[in-house]
RNA sequence: UGGGGCGUCGCCAAGCGGUAAGGCACGGGUCUUUGGAUCCCGCACUCGGAGGUUCGAAUCCUCCCGCCCCAGCCA
């Protein structure tokens, strides 16, 4: 991997596997897994995991595997499973020919029940859904034994090869596993493993009707794969063990070990399925890839680098602690590698039309413009000029204040790579709004040195108006407008935080000629404005792009000190 | 008033008994044909609080406070 390096951190799983290796535990090899189930799109937060997972695995000279957790056919779907792998094959990970899934499985699974249940370790319940709630008790008080609970062997065995055999409706009976009714564990009050749904899977199609529970189906696939280093997030603590308790009574081909680490959150947006399901299904956005979406899907059609998602994930570490991740470290990523790889091209976003008095009518001139600072190899491309051009109507005001240095009547600036010109009046249209800007400028000045040494205090960025290339550009705004969607006080949800302002559509933007026919997912800095990239939306007739992010930018946080009022 | 976790700078995060890394953000400066980038410099006498052990504690002990997770036939 190319580009801007980050270094590795310590962290403590980091380091567990690295005494592990040390120690030769599972002959000093490493195998992690991500096991991702295909009921939603991915987000960072996922990528988080996969960059722990796959990392680990390479910096120890092991492997990850790659496994949906398919075990739930309600809420799978083919959408998801393909969306999945695009997305962790963009973000930088193989997994070779190590694609797995928990319903691969299944038959094992189902033997290693029959034993649980042979052994005494596991039974039939028929109780209801309802009823096996209540019967568990609650956080202080310990649950009840089921009715069922002793019920023999053989009719156990008969009962559950009967719910396999798809002779029952869905909820007459579920598996348990018969551990501990009065645990403080609730994870252990005699969790069901298997329960019954007359569903399709995607993969295994008909042939099953019952359907085991991630608890059951996790740590045993992990020991099947040989995983050495089983990592999820901290809301699995408590069922780790169970996890154990699984792995400890059957005999399993290989031993691995739970490790729990907090899960991403990132300031401004939400991070859950569920919730980000919403926010598709009822329209908040306009689907998964939204570039507002803290999806992968989304930031890859917003223009953010697999790369620059990488170094996120390093840089915020691998903990314990719940977290609020600021979206600054997130933006400062995508701008490092960016700033590195953008070619730099002129835009203008809300056009100010400049006539250039004492240039001549009709002509046009080609002038040299460096294609990207950071690396002299992207070459240079010539801009046209010529008498009319526009400029941005943020680089311009009539009364300017002390701080403000651009361009103003009776002030000269620098166009970039272009010439100095002078405002030397300025027109308004009926509304008192301006309208058009007259100049002069001097030609001495040609690419934007001025021979007598005079010195400007801005330089510009402009567009010929004659060929300008027209398109539109949406500008992105944090999703919501706070930074913190979970403090969900007196009946609010995350819905009553979505920011209204999140996208806004530039329809008139002025793009210098040489963007023409710019492919979709093209990146490019607008200079002085920030990184874009071509959305897939835009067509041959009308370009369409999107702001990855903007630059860091000095003046809009003095404007926002003194009060000055600045768009976008 | 059950169990499991977690509390180090505004936000992340190292640190594992020897006297508080780093990044982002922020402030100042350098440079600059992007108010971009770069490069400098600054930014926790202090580690949730209170006691204790020790020559020495963010690191060990005790108590207290705060926050998160668990009562799906979801993962």
């Amino acid at each position: 991997m190319s580009g801007v390096e980050t270094k590795v951190p310590p962290n403590f799983i980091r380091s567990i596997v690295a005494e592990d290796v040390k120690s030769g535990k599972n002959g000093g090899k490493v195998l992690t897994r991500f096991p991702p189930e295909p009921n939603g799109y991915l987000h960072i937060g996922h990528a988080k995991s996969i960059c722990l997972n796959f990392g680990l695995a390479a910096e120890f000279g092991g492997l990850c595997n790659f496994r949906f957790d398919d075990t739930n056919p309600g809420k799978e779907e083919m959408e998801y499973v393909d969306s999945i792998m695009r997305d962790v094959r963009w973000l930088g990970f193989d997994w070779e020919d190590r694609l797995y899934h928990a319903s691969d499985y299944f038959e094992r699974l189902y033997d290693w029940a029959v034993e649980l249940i042979e052994a005494g370790k596991a039974y039939v319940d028929s109780l209801s859904a309802d009823q096996i709630r209540q019967y568990r008790g609650t956080l202080t008080e310990p649950g009840r034994q089921s009715p069922y609970r002793n019920r023999t062997v053989p009719e156990n065995l008969e009962l559950f090869k009967r719910m396999r055999a798809g002779e029952f409706a869905d909820g007459e009976h579920v598996l348990r596993a018969k551990i501990d009714m009065g645990s403080p564990n609730l994870n252990l009050r005699d969790p069901v493993m298997y329960r019954i749904r007359h569903l399709p899977h995607w993969r295994t199609g008909d042939k099953w009707c019952i359907y085991p529970m991630y608890d059951y189906a996790h740590g045993q696939s992990d020991a099947l794969e040989g995983i050495t280093h089983s990592i999820c997030t901290l809301e699995y603590e408590d069922h780790r063990a169970l996890y154990d308790w699984f792995l400890d009574n059957l005999e399993v081909p290989s031993r691995p070990r739970q490790y729990e680490f907090a899960r991403l959150n990132l300031a401004y947006t939400v991070m859950s399925k569920r919730k980000l399901l919403q926010l598709v299904s009822e329209r908040f956005v306009a689907g998964w890839d939204d570039p507002r979406m803290p999806t992968l899907a989304g930031m890859r059609r917003r223009g953010y680098p697999p790369e620059a998602i990488r170094n996120f994930c390093e840089r915020i570490g691998v903990g314990k602690r719940d977290s609020l991740v600021d979206h600054g470290l997130l933006e400062y990523s995508v701008r490092e590698v960016l700033n590195l790889k953008a070619r730099r091209v002129m835009a203008v976003l809300r056009p100010l039309r400049v006539v250039i008095e004492n240039y001549p009518e009709g002509q046009v001139e080609q002038l040299e413009a460096i294609n990207n600072p950071e690396d002299p190899s992207a070459g240079v491309r010539s801009v046209p000029f010529s008498k009319v051009i526009h400029i941005e109507r943020d680089d311009f005001m009539e009364n300017p204040p002390k701080q403000f240095y651009r361009l103003a009547p009776g002030r000269e600036v620098r166009l970039r790579y272009a010439y100095f010109i002078k405002c030397v009046d300025v027109v308004k249209d009926e509304k008192g709004e301006v309208s058009e800007l007259r100049c002069v400028y001097d030609p001495a000045t040609r690419g934007g040195d001025s021979p007598d040494g005079r010195k400007v205090k801005a330089t510009l960025h402009w567009v010929c108006a004659a060929n300008a290339v027209r398109a539109e550009v949406r500008l992105y705004d944090t999703l919501l407008n706070r930074p913190d969607a979970s403090s969900e006080e007196n009946g609010q949800t995350f819905k009553d935080f979505i920011n209204p302002g999140s996208l806004e559509v530039i329809s008139e933007a002025r793009l210098e000629p040489a963007l023409a026919g710019a492919p979709a997912g093209a990146t490019y800095q607008f200079e002085r404005l920030g990184y874009f990239c071509v959305d897939p939306d835009s067509t041959a007739e009308k370009m369409v792009f999107n702001r990855t992010v903007g630059l860091r930018d000095t003046w809009a946080k003095v404007a926002k000190a003194e009060g000055i009022v600045k768009k976008s």
